[in-house]
DNA sequence: ACAATACTTGAACGATCCCTAAAGAAAGGA
DNA sequence: TCCTTTCTTTAGGGATCGTTCAAGTATTGT
């Protein structure tokens, strides 16, 4: 019937994905993304109806869909109790620390930058949020039950302390990402559980 | 000798840092900095050489030593211990729960708009890092010198945990301002220091 | 082979971006 | 009073913004 497309969607909103993660929405422009992706105006406008903002939104839906998973991987497991957490925490300074993982995550810089003004995107990283607030509620309920946590604990308290832990170790981190500053951070979260 | 400026700096400047918290630094343009204060460009760029870029670490500056010294009050007494560190979360979360306040922190939002991209703003936002730092740990040791707190704590580590806290509930208050949800954060941060 | 269809490409649209240059206005010193 | 100086104002320059559109190209069904 006619013409196929000659690029993976999939595969260029990965790349538009990168971009967005690593300038911000406002510092991104149509034409970084052109040049990220080697798709020109004309194409990504016909395959992403809506425009850059379209092509945000796509990309967090596909982080929360394909990095978060991957960052949440043993942590979502059904027997994942307080060192899977931990381990959480340990990925996020590993990140931080490296070259490529300066630039934090996605949805704490959009709820940052965007948040605020735009309910739909406020929406998207309210959403993670509570998915990170399930994990580690599952996680301490677990360790609870294991007696590796006091009773006293409330699960679900806790797990919004460490929700916002993570999200200021990454505030703290695109800083001043330094090891002992970070560990310290996640060291004195968790000893305060015990 | 010559004509006077007919406008303030330090009163123009308070306009501009206004804009800058609201919007962010890349979504405020210059109209809107010239719409705020009333200033024309070619005054603006007259008083402040270095354009919008100047504006902002100039707004950076003006924030430290006029919005946080007022957030840090309490903290920032000799005598601070840990009720005036309760304090100073009390009044984060009662900001955020404000409609003026949900703009949250001007130095948090540079940072992660800014700080992986521009050491000059990096480098302020770590001053700023500094000194909560060190207003916490000398509220925590004072508060185990008077016996509120445990004397196994680690005053440092712990100030560095209330730090990224802080960040983390400004973060989560922005997608989120449930009172509800930010009281949890803070009592769960404190709960574990005793 | 040909028409129909959906893509790619490149140019260019109007708007907005940050900034500056020229002209008019006000104040102090001679 | 008048000249000098520094401000204010206004207009617009050059660049970039997000977006669209017309033209060219490839693929499919007939």
């Amino acid at each position: 019937m006619a013409r196929r497309r000659e690029f993976e969607t999939e595969q260029v909103l990965d790349g538009v994905m990168r971009e967005f993660w690593e300038r911000g929405y406002r510092a991104t422009s149509v034409d970084d993304l052109v040049r990220a992706t080697g798709v020109k105006p004309g194409s990504l406008y016909g395959a992403f109806p809506g425009g850059k903002r379209a092509l945000f939104i796509g990309s967090l839906d596909r982080y929360s869909k394909l990095v978060v998973p991957q960052k949440l991987r043993d942590l979502d497991e059904p027997g994942a109790s307080i060192a899977e957490a931990r381990g959480y925490f340990d990925g996020l300074i590993e990140d931080l620390l490296s070259a490529e993982g300066r630039q934090g995550c996605l949805l704490v810089n959009s709820a940052v930058e965007l948040a605020a003004h735009d309910d739909q995107v406020a929406a998207v990283v309210r959403g993670h949020l509570a998915r990170l607030e399930r994990c580690f509620t599952a996680a301490l309920r677990t360790a609870i039950r294991r007696k590796e946590l006091p009773r006293r604990i409330d699960p679900v308290g806790a797990a919004r302390m460490l929700v916002a832990t993570s999200q200021g170790l990454m505030v703290v981190g695109k800083a001043n990402p330094d090891e002992e500053v970070l560990r310290a951070i996640v060291d004195n979260a968790f000893s305060g559980l015990h």
